[in-house]
DNA sequence: TCCTACATTGGACATTGTCTAAGTCAAGAA
DNA sequence: TTCTTGACTTAGACAATGTCCAATGTAGGA
């Protein structure tokens, strides 16, 4: 993640302690966080922190291409650190929690020239849905 | 769509101004609204319909099957109609306009099982992202 | 026609996200 | 090192979307 620190003065960020505390997080677990997890995993390190700074930031680092940004199901974005991998989600869809997973193939590929309507398309996501093993368990 | 207030009567729907007036506007165009477009056309039709029955009667629509529930951006979900044929979304990264597309193969076989980490799989959604014709004009 | 369980209403409330004005501070300049 | 300045942060108001509840209304069976 230092790494990360170091790409961001590069490209001329002020190093701040708010910014470093949110990207300290992200990087944190393999897990991928809504907006305010991240707020509340960065209050225990600086107290003082607001939710616009933690918005801000993540919204920076979206901008940027360092972090991406999620919304499985229209409630909270999750962010995503790992944005330097080409993946795809596998989501539970009791729990909400999220797994990266990588694919077989270009999905890309899977949309004909016929089936494009002019759109000039850019992006493909493809999500996964189930039950995790531990809410399986317990249904 | 009358088949569809058919089916639901079938299923023990009672059959009330208010639905027959959401159905009507989701059957309109092929356009997929958020439940608050669907709110404002509804209104039109039958103006002392309230927000709460639509919230309501797109969610009874949704666990009977009958519509999908698409949230491509995080912000407000959007409801097609278009439920009982196999599709995924083409969407406006500018505008948000979703279109219904077909696509060659079946998307769940691109996820190698060592990529599955126990989950029992049972969906999967594929999102295409770029500039509609007409945004694309503009740009 | 009458009953009653189901449906609707309006408004309060919850969650997530955005904006702004005022104060603060990182980092280059001297 | 200290100064300066514009980028950064803050608190809280506000906006957008969605949920809940108690009171009221009504579809459809008896």
């Amino acid at each position: 993640m230092s790494d990360l620190l170091e790409r961001l003065r590069e490209r001329g960020w002020r190093l701040t302690a708010q910014r470093r505390v949110v990207a300290e997080v992200l990087d944190g677990d393999h897990v991928h966080y809504t907006a305010d997890e991240v707020h509340a995993r960065a209050t225990e390190r600086l107290p003082e922190i607001s939710r616009a700074t933690v918005y801000n930031t993540l919204g920076e680092l979206v901008s940027l291409g360092e972090v991406l940004e999620v919304s499985t199901d229209g409630r909270a974005k999750r962010y995503d650190p790992n944005a330097h991998h080409d993946h795809q989600h596998l989501v539970c869809s009791r729990c909400g929690t999220i797994r990266d997973v990588h694919l077989h193939g270009d999905p890309l590929s899977a949309l004909p020239e016929p089936e494009r309507f002019g759109f000039q398309v850019s992006e493909v996501t493809v999500t996964y849905r189930g039950l995790c093993p531990t809410c399986a368990a317990t249904s």
